[in-house]
DNA sequence: GTCTATAGGGGGATAGAC
DNA sequence: GTCTATCCCCCTATAGAC
């Protein structure tokens, strides 16, 4: 059991979760001092700056979510991998109101240094490249419906979960994000 | 040729392209007061408060979409039509540095009141109801690869459109717009 | 309509005591 | 490591002169 988690975890949970609510500029490091219990100046011990949080914030967030992508059985069939995929997409939206932190940040790359978005667009890459496999994986098997190269259509597909993300939200039902899986599944035509 | 813009078009102007830039939390009263070449106190005489702001940017920009919508030919082939919307939407995201102001501000919409996020939603559901009949069309011609219900795949194209255009910024590319609309045109298979 | 002036608060960040 | 105190700037918004 897990009950201690060190205050330079609790804030970077925490703004983890508060930029996938309200983005980089939506959230402040006195946001962070009342939820952690501690004042601002402590937590710009462990993050000197707004951007060294960010880009910790994206790192932690990614080695949790590749940590889950990791933990899909290998041997699944492709639909069964994606329907895998959708559900772990919706997990991390929470309650409704939030969306996927580098899909946010990636809305926020403007206000942002160069080191950050290296580290979003790794993110990116790492979904596409796992969806590509998924994607290849069934066409062989003849379970996903797959326009063009699988290349391709992964970065349609990822961008495709990205944006029901945001629609999810807007329209508070997480109906959309199915709605992804189900078009790229072969289906007998309604 | 129209030279004169009035002050508060220009504001309204300036408003979309910030907020496409940075979002709504990104931009200031003063950043417009530079742009224009008026004092903030005049922005607040057109615009009370920065959310009568976004409204009213999110109102015009719609209408300037919907017109370039509704300009499309409707007696072309389905994937005609959407070559042209792929076209327009990347037309939208300009030097590469700008996202569509509606994915922007549902990113950011949890920062923004329910006049906007309805505003948003509306925009959300106009491109998704034009996109389904397109896809709707390519079905019977047969050039359109669609799974399942139009209705359905059209939310998840517009989706895609969404997150392409994250991605096309991100990654400093268009190319990525493109790949969706290769992602559902029928292809003789690669 | 546009301005000056200002209110009143929030922002990130730092110095230095403990 | 955490605190108090503070700096300095930016923020939205308003009052009132012109």
């Amino acid at each position: 059991m897990e009950t201690t988690a060190t205050v330079r975890e609790q804030i970077l949970d925490h703004a983890i979760t508060l930029m996938m609510l309200h983005g980089y500029n939506g959230f402040s490091y006195r946001d962070l001092s009342e939820l952690v219990g501690v004042k601002t100046s402590s937590i710009h011990y462990y993050f000197p700056s707004k951007e060294d949080l960010a880009l910790e914030a994206v790192n932690e967030y990614s080695k949790q979510i590749f940590a889950l992508l990791g933990s899909v059985d290998a041997s699944l069939p492709a639909d069964a991998k994606l329907a895998k995929y959708t559900k772990l997409f919706g997990r991390v939206l929470g309650d409704g109101d939030q969306i996927c932190l580098c899909g946010m940040l990636a809305a926020d790359i403007g206000s942002l240094p160069d080191t950050v978005r290296a580290a979003v667009q790794a993110f990116f890459k790492a979904n596409e490249s796992w969806l590509a496999k998924v994607l290849a994986q069934g066409v062989k098997e003849r379970t996903l419906a797959v326009n063009g190269r699988p290349e391709n259509a992964a970065r349609t597909l990822f961008a495709a979960y990205q944006g029901s993300a945001l629609a999810s939200r807007l329209f508070q039902t997480k109906a959309r994000l199915d709605e992804v899986e189900t078009s790229w599944k072969v289906s007998k035509q309604v």
